[in-house]
DNA sequence: GAGTTATAGTTGCGTCGTCAACTATCTGTT
DNA sequence: AACAGATAGTTGACGACGCAACTATAACTC
């Protein structure tokens, strides 16, 4: 048993700034979502998801797998769309467990009239802080982060 | 109406990485935690907070603000955690209104041998893909950040 | 010092998300 | 072809958390 490494200074400090900015973060672009939209952050997210798919729409897998949520959450994510007339579910003929996720033409209208003012909170809560040279830094470093966990997910 | 500014390629990407690693992250850490000793990732925020308090006690109130979650859940945790013998509340002599919520031994026995299993998760997860420099660089960043965003929330 | 306003903490209610179990289907092996 | 094991999606039970409403106390104002 190695005696434990603690944090350093610098670390520590990035460490609990990353905490406190991400969430006060994701509670602020939540909250832009649903009061200027009436879109979740999380819900939000599945629109884009299938807004860029192929023919806009995604198994419930893929769902899943891209939004780090868990097969039953997107279960009930995608019936509660369904009910807001956001997407629709579609029989998969080629595997017949399956099921699409489609957006419908609604669901495409609610995702572009929330975009503009999603990205402008995205701008004014994390951007306007960044400099050119911050943001290549950390999109390398959360990069590497993202497929490091991913890799050691597989083997652990 | 200014037109919309949509994210650069970089700004993207850097979007896009934040996202999924930060996700993936925060699930492994919880459940590092709850798997090797039975606590949640947020109480387990809420002991250190405690531990490093004077007199190992906060009131509620500073227990929220501090780990950016509301009074209610604060209550909830609170309540949760006492009947686990991790803490407990106490009356406040100079405000009647007011609670102490104090880390127990027991509480900082958990926290105690919680911590080097925790700590190794946030370096093999995080910190191993970090040079000294973005350490640095994203240190700054987030606490801009997190200023930044405080600062934006107060004024409205 | 009486009355208004603000703050501390709790609680009811609703929503969201996970886990574990289940059904249906697919895939690989013999 | 038949069967064992994997995989897709759903559901029930449960836990966590936010909002809004409520009580009690404190702080401010006249």
């Amino acid at each position: 048993m190695e005696p434990t490494r603690w944090l350093t200074h610098d670390e520590h400090r990035l460490w609990r700034s990353f905490l406190d900015a991400t969430r006060m973060l994701f509670q602020d672009l939540d909250k832009q979502l649903v009061r200027d939209s009436g879109i979740s952050f999380a819900d939000y997210e599945i629109l884009v998801l299938l807004s860029e798919a192929e023919d806009r729409r995604l198994r419930m897998r893929e769902l899943s797998d891209a939004s780090t949520t868990t097969r039953s959450g997107i279960t009930r994510a995608i019936t509660r769309m369904e009910a807001a007339g956001w997407v629709q579910r579609a029989e998969c003929e080629s595997d017949k467990r399956g099921a699409w996720a489609e957006l419908t033409d609604k669901g495409a209208a609610t995702l572009a009239s929330a975009g503009p003012g999603h990205v402008a909170a995205v701008r004014a809560t994390m951007f306007a802080v960044l400099s050119p040279d911050d943001i290549t830094v950390m999109a390398d470093a959360f990069t590497a982060m993202r497929d490091h966990i991913q890799l050691h997910r597989r083997s652990g």
